[in-house]
RNA sequence: GCCGGUGUGGCGGAAUGGUAGACGCAGGGGAUUCAAAAUCCCCCGUUGGUAACAACGUGUGGGUUCGAGUCCCUCCACCGGCACCA
């Protein structure tokens, strides 16, 4: 008898599905056709586990829509473009682009022994030219659509190494390497109009029924539709240039609730007051202190500067309001400026409370209420429950309904607008690093900024750049900046910046659809393959990764670079959980984290007894270190055993904490699987007594796994698996019946153990290759049984059952139940008070 | 701070509002063996009880329902995102 040997089967059939070409896509108007991606991996060097776990989900459905006769498209990519090599290049000396190549080749190597459906022939990194070319040709073209446009915006500056720094070079306010104070400052950028599409990618969210519900919550929270007032306060005394402050109003109905008024850091007329006063000056240039995520600027203590400025409240000429410039105030969101109302919003109570403002309730919980408040009250926003002191002196209810009502005043009494806002804002694609798809543009003397010409593209990344001092080396390269205008033809220079890397992910699913072509897209193939019919990724792109891309498809279809029916590219997205893992942590000598590796720490201690603190598992990061191999466990159990491992251990959308125990199990269960198929193919052809129950456990264990792998319950279709597999090994059915189910029980497997499968399928007698063979169907006839066990419920306690046939009815049900031991105990002779009988299910009587 | 999610035995987890704990791991017992490995069989939420059985039990506290892990509200803990990590 053979043994279950991965390390020889495993190769043997990645040659046999490479030489039939099996997973190559192939157009064929016969079949269906089916696109399924897997977010594709930024090329760290490293295969790590949650890669796995990712790529043998999407190939799953790959292999099992491959067996359900469609036509397959599952490429595989490399988000190649990125911080990390320059990282790379600033500590070890390596280029980039040799960094990013090795890595690749590394990674593409740890892939081969998954076995993954992957069609190799359409692969590219991003950081290929013949990709980043057509990038910036669709640059060039949303440019020309008025897409693309040039703004001021913040970024994080480090002012020792002079250099822009990403959120997460900013640790505590802090540069990462030069320690210094981040300030916020401003710079010329390039930006997608994408808040043109604000309402179009909100209203869209409602057909995308094959999307989580959470993540279409998620973006519509962050596109952040509000119906609000825009109205200005008039200065009392105008600075010069001055003379209203525009605000925007989520709560109009808490107008006469207002006590101050308070304008952002970066406010015009903030600007304006710090140039002649060096006490705002000093004020603001402490507001600019610090990162620029919203994260930190909300948390930040909230302080204010009273500008001795006034306004006058739009309903009492005789009502004056002070002007603060605040820095909880942000200029990118509504006017820059705002009103306090802080009777009703905690953060206006505290400020209040703080610089000494008058808190003037405009609803109290209930018409007795005291007015003086101890905290803020925040009345309901739907329910119209509160007391409310309105416009005009009047009394009204608080909710939507008086926020409307609020509007129509103001507007009636010519006091602004109802508006509807949204949360969106453009993207800014500049990004003043090296490593990225350079900005085909050309800053001329005299043309000003001047589109590079399309048959100048690429625009290639020179290779001789040195990494020794901070910023962007194509800033400082001798010659590479150094271009003439395609306009004028005179001396001029490039744009230095190079783009986003989320540009380069928002259109490589489009890209994979003709991979070689010399256009972005050829629109024959893009209508046969797209959209993606399911798209697999973790949570953690729910909301940038998946809306720019979904701007993206929109502005490719405009520029005519995708199809009408391409601009929702993912019809079906399933968001994967992460595999996390504990984080290993000590201090070096100024006190910075040192991360180890899993495998360097035993019992909470490195190997020369230095003990680890140990931080609660957090997503698997190379720079936390806590990042798992999986080229260990292959070696040592084959593909298959880590495939079925990362599938079974929790349900897909969840995390999943790793755990080195189990995939010695796993090997144990796929060699008794080989084992039992064995000893099966040497059984005569016949029958026996237990035909009829394998059949029957068959065809369920058909039906179930194929509704597990069609919704994502991979977990759950594999404990079938297991039950199957014993059900199998018990069987007394004839050798016909036990070669049928071994068959099929490899099929069921074979999209997520590929090659055990064919193996199986092989000495089973199995024709051509088990991945192309047709996927079982079950018979619904025998997916019943005959008689089912009821529970029976005493007062919703299960304290009884009954046999029943299937069928019976209802009424029958109830006398049986009525006869029951246990229920003419509990009734005593009395009649039930209800008595409920949900066929198939339960009974319960109410006593 | 804001937005979203998760919470069930010793562990991973299962469960269209209908028998909570499927399946797997770990653990215990047994068979086989000279012995072991491998394999096969049985037990396995907590407490009480010889047992039958009973009570309790799905993060907390409430609620809706004949019936709640599942729906609603409150709180707690953890995870993800917050626009320059990818």
């Amino acid at each position: 008898m053979s043994r279950y040997t991965a390390a020889e089967i495993e190769p043997k059939w990645q040659q046999a599905w490479e030489s039939a070409g099996t997973f190559t896509a192939t157009r064929d108007d016969a079949k269906p056709k089916y696109y399924v991606l897997e977010m594709f991996p930024y090329p760290s060097g490293n295969l790590h586990i949650g890669h796995v776990r990712n790529y043998t989900m999407g190939d799953v459905i790959a292999r099992y829509k491959l067996a359900t006769g469609h036509a397959l498209l599952h490429p595989m990519g490399w988000d190649a473009f990125g911080m990390p090599a320059e990282n790379a290049a600033m500590t070890t000396g390596v280029h980039p682009k040799d960094y990013t190549y090795g890595n690749i080749a590394q990674m593409k190597a740890q892939f081969a022994p998954l076995g993954l459906s992957f069609d190799w022939s359409r692969e590219f990194a991003t950081c290929d030219p013949e990709y980043y070319g057509q990038q910036q040709a669709l640059f060039l073209d949303f440019l020309r659509a008025g897409l693309i446009y040039r703004k001021k915006a913040v970024v994080n500056w480090d002012p020792v190494d002079m250099t822009v720094l990403a959120n997460e070079q900013v640790i505590d306010g802090k540069g990462w390497r030069s320690g210094a104070d981040v300030e916020r400052r401003e710079l010329g950028q390039w930006f997608f109009k994408i808040s043109d599409y604000s309402d179009e990618l909100l209203t869209a969210l409602d057909g995308l029924d094959n999307w989580p519900a959470k993540v279409k919550l998620m973006q519509s929270n962050w596109i952040g539709r509000s119906r609000g007032l825009q109205f200005a306060f008039s200065l009392v005394d105008e600075p010069e240039g001055h003379d209203r402050i525009e605000v925007y109003t989520t709560r109009p109905d808490t107008m006469m609730g207002a006590s101050f008024v308070a304008i952002s850091p970066d406010h015009p007329l903030a600007r304006q007051l710090e140039d002649h006063d060096p006490a705002v000056a000093t004020f603001n240039a402490e507001c600019r202190k610090g990162g620029t995520t919203e994260e930190a600027l909300e948390k930040a203590e909230k302080r204010g500067f009273d500008t001795g400025l006034r306004v006058i409240h739009p309903f009492d000429t005789a009502w004056e309001l002070p002007v603060f410039i605040a820095n909880f105030v942000l200029m990118d969101y509504g006017t820059g400026a705002i009103f306090g109302c802080p009777a009703h919003d905690q953060r206006d109570f505290d400020f209040a409370i703080r610089y000494g403002l008058p808190i003037i309730p405009t609803f109290l919980p209930t018409a007795d209420a005291d007015p003086v408040l101890a905290e803020a009250y925040v009345p309901p926003k739907t329910e119209t429950v509160a007391y409310v002191k309105g416009f005009a002196g009047e009394k009204m209810q608080t909710g939507n309904a008086a926020i409307d009502a609020a509007i129509a005043f103001c507007e009636a009494n010519g006091v602004g607008a109802g508006v509807t806002r949204y949360r969106l804002r453009d993207w800014g694609l500049s990004r003043q690093r090296y490593w990225g798809c350079p900005i085909p543009v050309i800053h001329c003397p005299d043309c000003g900024v001047v589109p590079e010409a399309k048959e100048n593209l690429p625009v290639e990344l020179p290779y001789d750049v040195t990494f020794d001092v901070p910023g962007n080396p194509l800033d400082r390269h001798p010659t590479w900046r150094d271009c003439t205008c395609p306009a004028c033809g005179g001396k001029a220079q490039r744009e230095t910046d190079t783009m986003d890397t989320f540009v380069d992910s928002s259109w490589y699913f489009a890209r994979f659809t003709a991979p070689r072509a010399t256009t972005p897209t050829v629109m024959d193939d893009a209508a046969y393959w797209m959209n993606v019919d399911q798209y697999i990724g973790g949570v953690e792109h729910a909301i940038l990764h998946l809306l720019y891309s979904r701007f993206f498809a929109r502005a490719m279809h405009v520029t005519g670079h995708l199809p009408e029916m391409a601009i929702e590219p993912f019809n079906a997205l399933f968001t994967q959980g992460m595999v996390t893992h504990e984080i290993y942590l000590t201090r070096d000598a100024s006190d910075r984290p040192v991360y180890h590796l899993p495998q360097d720490v035993q019992d909470g201690k490195l190997a020369d007894g230095t003990a680890v603190t140990v931080i609660p598992s957090a997503k698997m990061s190379k720079s936390k270190k806590n990042v798992v191999d999986p080229d260990a466990i292959i070696a040592q159990y084959g593909a298959d055993t880590a495939r079925w491992f990362v599938l079974s251990d929790s349900p897909p959308e969840r995390d999943v904490e790793w755990t080195a125990a189990g995939a010695e199990a796993t090997s144990k269960h796929l060699a008794r699987v080989h084992r039992i198929a064995s000893d099966i193919a040497a059984m005569d052809d016949g029958t026996g007594p237990g035909d009829a129950d394998l059949t029957r456990a068959m065809h369920k264990t058909v039906h179930e796994v194929t509704l597990g792998i069609e919704s994502f319950g991979f977990n759950a279709a594999i404990a079938k698996l297991y039950a199957f597999t014993s059900t199998l090994a018990k069987s007394d059915a004839g050798g016909a019946g036990r070669k049928l189910a071994a068959r099929t029980l490899a099929q069921l497997m074979s999209p997520m153990t590929p090659h055990l499968a064919e193996e199986v399928w092989a000495m089973l007698g199995g024709s051509g290759l088990i991945a192309t063979a047709p996927w079982p169907v079950a018979n619904p006839a025998l997916l019943t049984e005959d008689t089912i066990t009821l529970p029976i419920q005493i007062n919703g306690k299960r304290r009884s059952e009954i046999a029943v046939p299937v069928d019976m009815p209802k009424d029958a049900i109830e006398k049986l139940a009525l006869a029951d031991e246990a229920v003419i105990k509990a009734l005593n002779g009395a009649a039930p008070k209800k008595l409920i009988v949900v066929p198939g299910r339960i009974v319960n009587v109410v006593i």
